[in-house]
DNA sequence: GTTACTATACTGACTAGTCAGTGTAGTCCC
DNA sequence: GGGACTACACTGACTAGTCAGTATAGTAAC
């Protein structure tokens, strides 16, 4: 029986990155993904070279998404400081939105020896570099720091986000995320801060 | 031939955590652990019950090790700053001498499937509550801010110096310890300092 | 004789990937 | 309108390989 073409990649996509961001990558069977999905296991073959394939697509599927959130929320911010608060705020939203793929992309961040891992790179990459292009334009207009390790400083804040937010969803869900919200711009915006 | 006892323990650890740190749990074989440790097979089924506990014993004496180093660390410290700072020191010093075992926290931190992870969240649990006890000093003396949440506080500075921490040695590991944690103390004093 | 191993061979459950075949919709010709 | 054919999406039983764990016989030190 054929399905929209969309509808049945998005099932697999869902599947997958729910069991992935569980067990892991390694942990997960092709059998458990398909069977979550409910789709017959040739259809991963069909659609895809293999497992790794399958997350390789799902990774840049999640990284268009990313993009697309970070866009419209930088835009209109007035000021270094605003354009922060509002990234904390896109980088917290996103993940609680997409709690399963960002477990996965922070489990899977500091491994390097698969090919598909080179994508959980590209998508810290370029949460990186929105940050550091705040930063440095702080910096500028003297909002920030002057002595601030650019790159440094924006992977420090990109984890540190991430921490709290995953932080917040796995032990401690029943917290508003206004609360959280808060004290994490107010550790952030301290952190940079100039004196 | 008889070893001395802790010897080829901590040669299992070793490769346990060095490979566990890059592949992961389920995707880490036990005959890989032995062909790097130098044992036969049978050696991790003479001491263990199997991979999992392995791994969870291995846990456990990781967990030691930090909180020794944390001891040595914080003694004779003056004042919550300092005492922030020397914390930051130990975290950064101790993801730098036991790397692969870091990764392998950072990595399944997240995850909650198995047994031993409970290990990896009271390790967590660990390194938060001194974060913590610090901070709560520091209020009460009101060097930091008064409406900090503690606890949410103690996990996100935590996870920033495990990130900042981890992002040095994967990426960018070619810059001094150093620079690293100048820049890092600076952003987590400013966090939490009173205005 | 007990403890701490080594070396090797093996089992059986599980798992990634394959492949011949099915269902469906569309197209072109008569 | 219907027969012949094509393209696409998908199925699920099957295969070949992998891996945790077991078994067993033997060594070396105390």
């Amino acid at each position: 029986m054929a399905r929209g073409k969309s509808d049945t990649l998005e099932r697999l996509y869902e599947a997958a990155v729910g069991l992935i961001g569980e067990h892991g990558y390694a942990g997960t069977t092709v059998d458990e993904i398909v069977d979550r999905a409910g789709v017959a296991k040739g259809t991963v073959y069909y659609h895809f070279k293999g497992k790794a394939a399958l997350v390789s697509a799902l990774l840049e599927d999640g990284l268009e998404r990313l993009a697309a959130s970070f866009k419209n929320e930088i835009e209109g911010t007035r000021g270094p400081e605003e354009a922060l608060r509002a990234l904390v705020h896109a980088e917290l939203a996103y993940i609680k939105r997409y709690q399963a793929f960002s477990k996965l992309v922070m489990s899977e961040m500091w491994r390097v020896d698969r090919d598909w891992q080179a994508s959980v790179g590209m998508l810290r990459e370029r949460y990186v570099a929105v940050f550091a292009g705040v930063l440095a334009d702080g910096v500028a207009r003297g909002v920030f720091r002057p002595e601030l390790d650019i790159q440094a400083t924006a992977s420090t804040i990109f984890g540190m986000v991430a921490t709290a937010a995953l932080d917040w969803l796995v032990f401690t869900p029943q917290k508003a995320l206004n609360d959280v919200e808060t004290n994490l711009s107010a550790l952030v915006t301290g952190a940079v801060r100039a004196a």
